[in-house]
DNA sequence: GTTAGTGCAAAGGCTTTGCACTTCA
DNA sequence: TGAAGTGCAAAGCCTTTGCACTAAC
């Protein structure tokens, strides 16, 4: 039952950097951010690798791709407990927001029997680094 | 200023099927399915001829794009007032909800200097057709 | 030594663009 | 007729995959 650390079937510096990099944002990141980050640590870290590490950490349920409306898929890590989604109109960049500000509850039927399962709230507007 | 029905320079039968496609629809409609449902009036109609309409109303604010969480773009047409979405886990197809049910208003400040300006919320599910 | 893991480059899927043909005004 | 609009096919962008090489164990 042991996995907390090994993600595959050896341990590589490319994965641990990658996930590392994930690890330590303050907010989902892209493909291509995780992949500069990422770099700075192991250089001729290929794209092809993050991706492959991406799918295996989805594979693992280690990390959670977030997609908001500005179409572009990012990933956090998973067991950061019930949360939602800031974005930066400015910057672009992605915050974590702790809590939820919905009215309505999973499991509730709506009018005209839409069952609730779950749902996603994202704000957006001006982050304090670019307010 | 009139500029109700008119989209580009001259009226096509092409246009008029793909917004009409768009406007019928209950919920915001992927670029494949709007080309799906423009092709039984105009059968050889192309799909570059359904992205460069889809471009061109949304640079008239005809319509809007709609990204939900599972990556996919959709459109729908501008002035439905506010609303969000129900996205069925089932069958992937997307419904409009009136109103809202957030309990953050725009315009507010979070915690951290985070400036409100908009919010999404989309509730997933599962729709009356496939429970 | 085996073979999982990696980097590169080619391939895939969706969207955009170039170009010649069609059609509206 | 003149240019906007269209269809086809090629090109682009992001993501995935094939293949030979590298490096964990």
């Amino acid at each position: 039952m042991a996995k907390k650390k090994q993600i595959g079937q050896r341990q590589s510096r490319q994965r641990d950097t990658i996930l590392q990099a994930i690890g330590e944002a303050d907010g989902p990141l892209l493909a291509q951010t995780i992949h500069e980050q990422a770099k700075r640590r192991v250089p001729n870290l290929g794209i092809a690798t993050v991706y492959r590490t991406i799918k295996l950490l989805l594979e693992h349920q280690r990390i959670q791709p977030v997609v908001l409306s500005d179409g572009q898929t990012r990933y956090e890590l998973v067991g950061l407990g019930h949360h939602h989604h800031f974005r930066c109109r400015v910057c672009e960049r992605v915050y974590d927001l702790p809590g939820c500000m919905l009215s309505i509850s999973d499991g509730a039927q709506l009018p005209g029997g839409f069952q609730v399962e779950a749902h996603e709230v994202t704000l957006i507007g001006v982050c304090p680094g670019c307010a």
